[in-house]
DNA sequence: AGCACGCCGACT
DNA sequence: GTCGGCGTGCTC
């Protein structure tokens, strides 16, 4: 009988990949093992088998698989389980998520070989010169790559030249599959065993006297080894007898050394042992207990608790069930809040069964987590991680934390799958009958709702840790202020006030403002000309530390002008203002006291953001100017005051959510003033003192913004009382999307009727030369979701059947908030 | 998504 | 005249 597989290939197309193997093969390969099999022409992929079978497609021959490529499965069943719901949730391709899931190192991929081929008379004058330099290149190398050629001949397109090449036979052509991770070996050396006897060493060490630096370090040899008895590194040995790493290949070389390699982790923790956890007061313990209470017969609770309330020690408490349990936890936080400070307070408790995960390491790194997280290893029981961390092949998964719930960033944007993290982590944990908890001082209307309708438990905590105070929250009103000539720039004299007060008693200040360079517009006072990025429609930010002006969409900059482009004027206005601008601003107004800045532009690189930190911590920063990055989780025993430098513009973003996030944010913020007994203040600027959005801020009052918040969601049938599917469509030509987006939108209403809004273009209509426009489903309570999508779906193929349309990117968004 | 194939403009 | 631009169609 001839035998089968269904393989994932990691590329979004929606069908299933047939392939023919042997007995033997279907004997062994089992769900989740990668192999890698011809596709195209050409190329060769790594697929994941996905189910065995004997039935034999219809209407092609399946090919044959090229090679197994693991001996045991590399993705559990579960996850298979989980990928489907995932791509069938979000509407993309299993492929789709299986390239997210998987650490790049597993996909592997293949590069064309070119060699000579050996036997063959050839005739010089044959080859065109082109062929000719390949030909020469490959007398002195005996195997050449595609990149090789191109770099030799200074040429693209090199594919012409190699089919003729292969046409006279001249040359092998191959495709080569590589493994791409690659284990970290350390290098190790000890005594050859020719010179352990007292005798033969004797004799060497004479024989070295002439060769001191030689002596000198086997005499370091020694002495490392009668110290610690443990092997010893090349490093360790090159270091201690200051000698090179010459000197010491010189004696491996001689046969005096003999090197090997072991094999090491990349992710270790070297820490102390194991701490006890704190005990818990008596708020935390009736949350505990709560928790433990719903968790009886709800599988998600929802966790309340104000800034500063210590949920981590309740956390931390759980965690412990769940280890005496036997079960790994996964710890879900948004990338920005794992900090070394918050992974070090784990490690301290849990020491080394704490694994962390997330962007920033590398692919290798990641491989090995990944490994010890499917080997169910001891340093793999719980799993710290940023968004990504749900695709982990976890076997026994027994509690999902996730920590700051309301954050946007664990929901995926781009690439697809356009996930949300917290939801998706609830289906994992699901699938494993595991339990949730959700925490946030300021969750997501969404979640408290899913709470109000019992579909979660809800367990509130009010009182902050050690009984700190709530900041106190005073609104500023600087319409009133400008009127009264009482501000410095953007500081009103209340905040200049206070930050002289704060800066004497000798703590330290953090002045929040949400956008970052100097200023996002500048504008030609004489004919009102604003330089606009080429590539999108918006205007370029002001950058002035590197006098640059910079689209912060798509990442162009060009040098900033004294004068104006279009008409020469001199003078140019910079209006509105980012956290440049701030910086700069404080530095004048306090020019005794250091002043610190946190966002984008300098946090960059692996541990920009840490640096900042840690100067704050050490209090070589007095003021730190910032944007949302400070909201994150940060624990800042010595600042007692915040300033919110204009409330208005995030009040006023064109945005359904923007009173929740502004709500959520200015919350947040006010939460890092004054974490420990002396109560923090809290200072917010605004035009509009009598927002609803910052009367609720200033008195904490989650419930009253939840409330009207709803009621709003309801009035104007948005999350989380309708469920919304956005509908992107993406090209460079203008009329293409407007006209491709118009006939969408038609057909989606001829099922959806009013539902259906848009077509519309966004505040932003051209990113990177390309003009988008969005159409937005509505989806009742009652509506099913599956039915919806399976309309979107038939509208999206008969979309793309429009030989037209064809080239208009779709993006489909399920749940796009 | 990649990649090959195939048809049109700007240069050695 | 070729090189290389990107539209079109296909992948077990």
């Amino acid at each position: 009988m001839a035998h089968f597989i269904n393989v994932i290939l990691p590329i979004p197309l929606e069908k299933s990949f047939t392939y023919a193997i042997t007995a033997a093969e279907a004997d062994f390969l089992k769900p989740g093992m990668r192999v890698s099999v011809p596709f195209g022409k050409t190329k060769i992929y790594t697929g994941l088998v996905d189910t065995i079978h004997t039935q034999a497609p219809l209407i092609y021959e399946a090919k044959q698989i090229h090679q197994i490529l693991d001996e045991q499965a590399l993705v559990t069943t579960t996850q298979l389980k989980h990928w489907q719901w995932i791509a069938n949730y979000y509407m993309c391709s299993v492929g789709e998520v299986m390239r997210a899931a998987l650490p790049n190192a597993f996909i592997l991929e293949s590069e064309t070989i070119i060699t000579k081929k050996e036997d063959s008379v050839i005739d010089d004058m044959a080859l065109d010169d082109d062929e000719f330099v390949v030909f020469e290149a490959l007398q002195h190398q005996s195997s050449l790559k595609l990149q090789d050629l191109m770099s030799i001949l200074d040429k693209k397109n090199v594919l012409p030249i190699i089919k003729r090449l292969l046409d006279k036979k001249v040359i092998n052509v191959q495709e080569e599959i590589y493994e791409k991770y690659k284990p970290k070996l350390v290098r190790y050396v000890k005594m050859a065993s020719a010179f352990t006897s007292e005798k033969k060493l004797q004799e060497l060490l004479e024989e070295l006297s002439r060769a001191p630096k030689q002596r000198e370090v086997i005499m370091t040899l020694f002495s490392i080894s009668a110290q610690t008895k443990k092997p010893i590194k090349v490093s360790d040995l090159s270091s201690e007898s200051d000698a090179s790493s010459s000197i010491i290949k010189t004696l491996i070389d001689k046969g005096v050394l003999e090197e090997y390699h072991i094999q090491m982790d990349r992710v270790q923790y070297d820490g102390d042992d194991n701490e006890a956890s704190k005990s818990l007061n008596e708020h935390q313990e009736t949350a505990l207990k709560q928790i433990s209470e719903t968790f009886e017969t709800q599988d998600i609770t929802l966790l309340h608790g104000v800034t500063s309330s210590g949920k981590t020690e309740i956390y931390v408490k759980l965690i412990e069930d769940q280890l005496a349990k036997g079960k790994q936890v996964l710890y879900l936080l948004p990338e920005i809040a794992l900090t070394t400070q918050l992974v070090d307070r784990l490690q301290i408790y849990f020491g080394a069964q704490v694994a962390v995960f997330h962007s920033k390491y590398s692919s290798n790194e990641r491989v090995e987590i990944w490994n010890n997280v499917l080997q169910n290893e001891a340093n793999a029981q719980i799993i710290l991680g940023a968004r990504s961390s749900v695709f982990l092949p976890f076997r026994n998964l027994g509690l999902v934390i996730v920590d700051e719930e309301h954050e946007t960033s664990f929901k995926q944007f781009d690439p697809a799958p356009r996930y949300h993290a917290r939801d998706t982590a609830i289906v994992l944990a699901r699938l494993f009958k595991a339990k949730t908890l959700l925490g946030s001082a300021t969750p997501s209307l969404e979640s408290y709702y899913n709470a109000q309708q019992g579909k979660y438990g809800l367990v509130e905590l009010n009182q902050r840790y050690n009984n700190v105070l709530m900041p106190d929250i005073e609104l500023i009103d600087i319409k009133d202020k400008h009127k009264r000539k009482r501000m410095k720039g953007h500081f009103s004299d209340r905040l200049v006030e206070e930050i002289e007060e704060t800066l004497a008693a000798g703590h330290q200040i953090i002045l929040f403002q949400n956008r970052r360079g100097f200023s996002p517009i500048v504008e030609c006072n004489a004919c009102g000309h604003s330089p606009q990025c080429p590539n999108c429609d918006v205007s370029l930010t002001f950058h002035q530390y590197k006098n640059q002006l910079r689209c912060h969409y798509c990442g162009y900059n060009t040098i900033m002008h004294k004068t104006c482009e279009a008409c020469g004027g001199v003078e140019l206005d910079a209006k509105g203002f980012g956290t440049e601008q701030i910086e700069q601003e404080a530095k004048v107004l306090f020019p005794e006291h250091t002043v610190g800045r946190m966002d984008l532009d300098t946090t960059r690189g692996k541990y920009g953001y840490e640096k900042i930190i840690t100067a704050l911590e050490q209090q070589e920063i007095d003021i730190l100017v910032g944007t949302q990055m400070l909201t994150k989780g940060l624990d800042f025993r010595n600042v007692k005051l915040v300033g919110i430098m204009n409330a208005d513009n995030m009040l006023n973003f064109p945005d359904f959510r923007a009173h929740e996030r502004s709500y959520q944010l200015m919350t947040q913020v006010s939460g890092r003033a004054g974490r420990t007994k002396e109560r923090g203040k809290v200072l917010i600027q605004t035009y509009n003192p009598y927002h609803r959005i910052l009367q609720q801020v200033s008195t904490n009052n989650y419930k009253q913004m939840f409330d009207e918040q709803l009621e709003d969601r309801f009035a104007f049938k948005y999350p989380p009382i309708y469920r919304m599917i956005k509908i992107t469509l993406k090209h460079k030509d203008y009329q293409k999307v407007d006209v491709g987006a118009n006939w969408y939108a038609k057909s989606l209403r001829t099922v959806f009727g009013d539902h259906v809004l848009g077509p519309e273009f966004p505040p932003v209509a051209r990113i990177r030369n390309q003009y988008l426009k969005n159409i937005l489903v509505k989806i009742p309570q009652k509506q099913s979701l599956g039915k919806t999508k399976e309309a979107i779906g038939k509208i999206n193929t008969s979309f793309l059947a429009v030989k037209d349309f064809r080239p208009i990117r779709v993006i489909l968004n399920v749940d796009n908030y």
